[in-house]
DNA sequence: CTCTTCCTGTGATTCCCATCACATGAATTA
DNA sequence: TAATTCATGTGATGGGAATCACAGGAAGAG
């Protein structure tokens, strides 16, 4: 046991409260893995209910349907975990989880998981939060599902994934992903995301140069999710 | 205070693991209030971080868009509770929430549904549990909405409605929602909804007598859930 | 540096289904 | 029992976007 993954381990939120001696505890009861990009790390539906703390690297949450399409649900990114739902509720995987970048997680078992919750309330209460903050992102995204069109659920993906630049205080995405990436998160079609970034551009409400996308007018691009376009050509 | 109360709240399954004392002591800092059916219980994006016990009737959790659309995602009846999301993280109301029949609630202060989450680990245990559910539900339905169409979305929201029948052993739907309701469910339109009953029933799976539905072909059902079908008329 | 492989832009086409529009029918209320 | 109000069935139509199909670029891999 060394001090660097007592080190690195607070760092994971669930852990925050525990006391460093809890911390060793719990690292000697779990076991180190490592995972190389794109590496699958959890199939959905499968058996195993460990709580996955990830100390470096990040992953993906995604579940695919039979006809093969993605549909992407989030990120996990260093000092985060996941697995927690079957850990707490005895059930299958609910997701598949691929790692995004070369990871190191800490693979804790179940029962220890379990031990943490009834031992360290403050802990308990970051769970807690953490999936009622899963809950309200999931239900706006059953919104956005219901009552948007496609191309509006792609300017509202822009937005989510938009930051303010600190030099400039520009509106910024970087790095932008991939047109397939923004595509399963927004449940449309790679096609549809290329065509409504080309529109926008040509609107002159963004402009893409690289791996960023700057966001010219993003009071514009948040009327547009919510109002019903009148003609297309409005646009220009 | 009555003996009657504690007895019903014995019943919601947030206080199982209550004393009768824990019980008597967190009524006494909540309110009792009834609602008659149609009334409103929450706004969306409203202060307040009350939990709410239904300790009798149900609710209906819904939102709208802009655009008027509503969308339900799910009910609370005798025995549950909702409201505890604002609870937990402090945020906004989530949905909005309406009384489906005439309802009698306990309203619980924030303050007091965190203690007990505090001294009482396994009502914690139900919260989590809860919760997680919650994100399965959602998750599912992101799946169905990402990757269904409309029709098969209807598919499944009958499946899910079924139940067993008690004597008869069949599937059946019982009471029938109206087409409105399986809609804002299914997130489609309500004429969808007809012409998805209709079909079924002119193919002979389902048939439909006063306010229940009987599902014969149940198997098929969930068949056409996935397979994309062939022609349409191959329905007959 | 060159060769795959993946990403990106755009047209053409098809088809799903939301929407509009009524005609009944059932159910609640006056 | 009449009179609203709400629920249900079905046709017609239009628009949105998924899908198919390439072509040219960018970027990793060898």
């Amino acid at each position: 046991m060394n001090q660097d993954s007592v080190d690195n381990l607070s760092r994971v939120r669930l852990l925050q409260d525990l006391t460093s001696e809890a911390i060793e505890s719990l690292e000697k009861r779990s076991r180190w893995r490592r995972y190389a990009r794109d590496e699958q790390i959890l199939d959905r539906d499968s058996e195993s209910r460990d709580v996955f703390l990830v100390v470096t690297g990040s992953v993906e949450v995604i579940n695919y349907s039979l006809s093969g399409r993605e549909v992407a649900f989030g990120h996990v990114v260093q000092g985060g975990y996941f697995g927690e739902l079957s850990a707490i509720d005895g059930g299958r995987r609910s997701a598949n989880i691929v790692a995004v970048e070369d990871s190191l997680v800490l693979v804790v078992p179940p029962e220890v998981f379990t031990e943490i919750l009834t031992h360290n309330p403050p802990a308990t209460m970051q769970v807690l939060r953490r999936l009622a903050h899963i809950i309200r992102t999931a239900d706006d995204r059953i919104m956005d599902l219901s009552t948007l069109k496609a191309v509006q659920r792609v300017y509202v993906e822009l937005i989510r994934l938009s930051e303010e630049d600190g030099k400039t205080g520009e509106r910024i995405v970087r790095p932008l992903p991939t047109q397939r990436d923004i595509a399963r998160r927004a449940s449309t079609s790679r096609e549809t995301v290329a065509r409504v970034l080309g529109q926008l551009a040509r609107a002159g409400i963004v402009e893409r140069k690289a791996r960023t996308l700057h966001i010219f007018d993003m009071a514009r691009l948040m009327e547009m999710t919510d109002a019903i376009e009148g003609d297309e050509e409005s646009l220009r």
